[in-house]
RNA sequence: GGAGAGAUGGGUGAGUGGCUGAAACCAGCAGUUUGCUAAACUGCCGUACCUCUAAAGGGUACCGGGGGUUCGAAUCCCCCUCUCUCCGCCA
């Protein structure tokens, strides 16, 4: 969330900030916030006043009390009982407004980076660029969730049947290309210099709350109610909160973790047209990238994180665009988004399999995960994450992309991986 | 699932009503000593909020979380959460 301090001496460009986002009422609900900030900090300036009367009203008791002048002290206790009663009132005042305060901060999203473009929806995302040539289809081409009935790879059915809609079992070379691709990720990622971490996949509610699912996109994730648990939609959320709480020394920065897990998505209510087959699921495969850097670079490390998902991209030959989000379509965490988005020829889309983030202090905030400065008050750090990479539509596109009247053709990278070159029916 | 024990600062760990924001030790930082390393010695060494501010300073809160008793709570009482140990079950 964001900081006070911040809402206050920079009104102005919070305001612009959230505009750019299409957030309603933007100046308004900053405004009520700077009130209710005013109030409590009024009112807690009296109430600290008042708590320190009754203590040293106290120390004088115990005074007395030893000294054995105990007409005197039963008189001052006489006095702290108004004070007492004065202090509670307020206290509950200010705890009333503390909430209502943390509760109107959680509602508001992150400030876009000035290089965010203005925009209502996906339509005014900007392509910032275009990799590689759309391939030529043989004329009988077919769409992802043909391929995988005809090779027997995917079994949709299956999933239906011991699970629901949305959970797909891989099987015999689909599988293994599952396997191929996650070692893959993982040894790219390592090369680049991040550390390996295999994090529970379920979290708890506070981890929910520092990363930004909770407390109001809980319809999001699956929920074991009996425990208070949440199955992870995202490998960002145990990953990030490693390290919440943390006040890191500089020497340890930056911080690269790299994980895969499998990710959970009830996706409540959007299911339609463009869901078909592995395009959107309930259960997924992703390796997931997470840098916590100093404010100094963090944007740096964002185009890093960036270059390494593309040369991802480059390395299975998939034709892909990178998209700058723009305010309106951008999550309410971020500051910065890229989105990769790879052409699955067959479908003739793009289809999202990577989304990389700044979040600069908004998720470290919540988290207060800061670092050691020298001399000074601990920093809030940065904290970035991105998909490298979401399988199913990385699937999807190799399986349209590399059909051939002979069977489907892996890509080069992947064939130490697999096992095999080719799946064939 | 059953029984018991516990939760204190970066770590270990003392502390059963005021002298405890908290001993001691370790780690860390600065300095003295030193041919280098090591050792020894001295000092510093939690966080948040409020207030004030150029800086310093002052106030309040925090010993797992919440409530209570009391003039006064890390310390006493109640509730909750979590962790550990033993038993059971088990990849």
């Amino acid at each position: 969330m964001l900081q006070i301090p911040v809402l206050r001496e920079q009104t102005e460009l919070v305001i612009a900030g959230l505009e750019k986002r299409n957030f309603r009422d933007a100046a308004q609900q900053i405004q009520s916030i700077l009130d209710l900030d005013q109030k409590r900090r009024s009112l807690q300036t009296e109430r600290d006043e008042l708590q320190s009367r009754a203590n040293n009203l106290a120390k004088e008791i115990g005074g007395l009390m030893k000294s054995g002048q105990k007409e005197q002290a039963e008189q001052l206790k006489s006095e702290t009982s108004d004070l007492k009663q004065r202090t509670k009132t307020l206290d509950e005042e200010v705890q009333q407004l503390e909430s209502q305060l943390q509760e109107a901060l959680y509602k508001i999203p992150n400030i876009p980076h000035e290089s965010v473009p203005a925009g209502k929806s996906s339509e005014d995302n900007e392509v910032v660029l275009e990799h590689g040539a759309v391939p030529q289809l043989p004329e009988n081409a077919q769409p992802h969730w043909e391929l995988i009935k005809q090779y027997n790879i995917i079994d949709f059915e299956l999933g239906i049947k011991i699970t629901g809609a949305g959970f797909p079992v891989y099987k015999g070379k689909g599988a293994r290309l599952q396997r191929a691709l996650i070692n893959f990720f993982l040894d790219e990622a390592l090369k680049a210099g991040y550390d390996e971490v295999q994090p529970p996949i379920l979290v708890n509610e506070a981890s929910g709350i520092g990363t930004g699912q909770l407390p109001d996109k809980e319809g999001q994730m699956y929920h074991d109610a009996a425990d208070n648990l949440y199955l992870i939609p995202t490998a960002e959320v145990p990953i990030t909160n490693l390290y919440r709480d943390e006040i890191v020394s500089a020497d340890k920065l930056p911080i690269k973790n790299v994980g895969y897990t499998p990710c959970f998505r009830r996706e409540a209510g959007s299911w339609g047209a463009d869901v078909r087959g592995l395009n959107r699921l309930h259960q997924f495969d992703k390796v997931e990238i997470v840098q916590i850097q100093t404010p100094e670079n963090s944007y740096a490390a964002l185009e890093e994180m960036s270059q390494h998902i593309q040369g991802l991209l480059q390395k299975l030959e998939l034709p892909y665009r990178v998209l700058r989000l723009c305010g309106g379509d951008m999550g309410f965490t971020s500051a910065l988004t890229y989105d990769m988005e790879v052409y699955s020829a067959a479908q003739g889309r793009w289809l999202e399999v990577s989304s990389v983030s700044n979040f600069e202090t908004y998720q470290a905030n919540r988290l207060k995960l800061r670092q050691r400065t020298e001399g000074g008050k601990p920093q809030l750090l940065h904290t970035l994450n991105g998909s490298a990479l979401a399988l199913p539509r990385i699937v999807a596109a190799l399986l349209e992309n590399n059909q051939t009247p002979e069977g489907i053709k892996l890509p080069k990278v992947l064939h130490s991986y697999s096992g095999f070159e080719m799946i064939t029916k």
